[in-house]
DNA sequence: GAATGTGAACGTTTTCACAGCA
DNA sequence: TGCTGTGAAAACGTTCACATTC
């Protein structure tokens, strides 16, 4: 696959960069609502709390889209954004565990208006299998791969419990996902090559008590 | 506050350490549940997918903790590591916005487990107001800095739709929260020095947009 | 002998500073 | 003149390799 403009290969943009562009793409989005058509990097960068050398660095590894002495035409901006972060096109996804978690992201509408559309819910509870959860249909977890089969899926969520997450993983990988994003607290592992991210809130929660724990107290009463 | 040992200043310690001395962490409680009392690096930094020698140097910001020709005495690593990322003591805690994440989130068991406890919930819906959730007192959010105010309460969450966000980030401050973690997909701005974590969930499914439409297809059929 | 702890080498990311262009 | 785009410098994080200690 070639995706490149002007001999930047996006595959090969750091994580931490693919991260700020997508801050860059929400504020832009919120300029648009504004009606402001152009901007420069340093107010952009304000907007997103990075700075303006930053912003103009992490563009770079991408293209060239300002204009010296003008700024950066927001609509345009926000496109290119759209193109490298892979938001113009829809992506279908399917979701395993419906539990507090799961029900939480399926009614996310974040993830609905940045073109993530969820088409099969995974779980393994008698009750829930067969009810259609707000127009999802739910199936036993073992029917994935038959279930998605047809559907053009890539994306997998996993929101069940930390000791049920490795087998399910390995379902999904099973069913030809090939990115998966992960909320149980286990770090899952896969032979083939498949790209998971996880998300912990534990850990952002430690963040926080490390923090408290050793740096000065706001005071003391 | 003084939190060191041996000169090494736990404050300095880099976010991307803390976050790899969490795994540590969980990972040498697994060690303790299946009874394993010693280990050495390369073991532990195997379970946790990094290198040895980084496994090491992690260590190193915080003291030293291992026998040269032996390893690490497992439950000992342990509790220094509680202490490092404030884990040997309880976090009382607040959460603004009882949706559908913020009772994911009450009923977390990875919080409890650490040592995280709720103390209020705060919310605008009359219907919610008064009636205890999962024994937790729900309030309406106004109510914030005096129903807080006895409690030793330094962390609050915000669950709390965009547009409520910041205005109830202000009220945290207001009533002397010392750090937030944000679930809503806004930028806090805060004139007082508060720890403000970041849990975007769109932003981890960018990443994944991102690798789909820039890497190798798995296989075409 | 075995495995830690750590300086030095290396690689990556951020910031600076300014050349180049509208 | 003003702001982008970018080399060069600085800061930061990771890995190596080995002296040190048990």
């Amino acid at each position: 696959m070639e995706n490149e403009i002007n001999n930047r290969d996006f595959s090969k943009i750091p994580k931490v960069v693919i991260k700020r562009l997508f801050k860059y793409h929400s504020a832009l989005e919120k300029l648009i609502i504004d009606g402001i058509s152009n901007v420069s990097s340093s107010e952009l960068s304000d907007d997103v709390n990075v700075k303006a050398s930053q912003l103009r660095k992490d563009l770079a590894y991408c293209g060239e889209f300002g204009t010296r002495g003008k700024g950066y035409e927001v609509s345009y901006l926000h496109d290119k954004l759209s193109e490298i972060l892979g938001l113009q096109m829809e992506w279908n996804y399917i979701l395993a565990g419906l539990g507090r978690l799961g029900r939480a992201l399926v009614n996310y509408k974040g993830l609905v208006s940045r073109g993530f559309k969820i088409k099969a819910i995974f779980d393994i509870s008698a009750e829930k299998i067969g009810q259609p959860y707000h127009d999802i249909m739910v199936y036993h977890i073992d029917e994935m791969q038959s279930v998605i089969q047809d559907m053009d899926i890539r994306i997998g969520l996993i929101t069940v419990p930390a000791d049920a997450a490795q087998s399910v993983c390995d379902k999904m990988v099973e069913a030809k996902i090939s990115a998966i994003l992960n909320f149980a607290p286990v770090l899952l592992k896969t032979k083939d090559k498949v790209f998971i991210e996880r998300v912990d809130i534990s850990r952002e929660m430690v963040t926080l008590s490390h923090y408290l724990s050793h740096h000065e107290c706001q005071e003391k009463d």
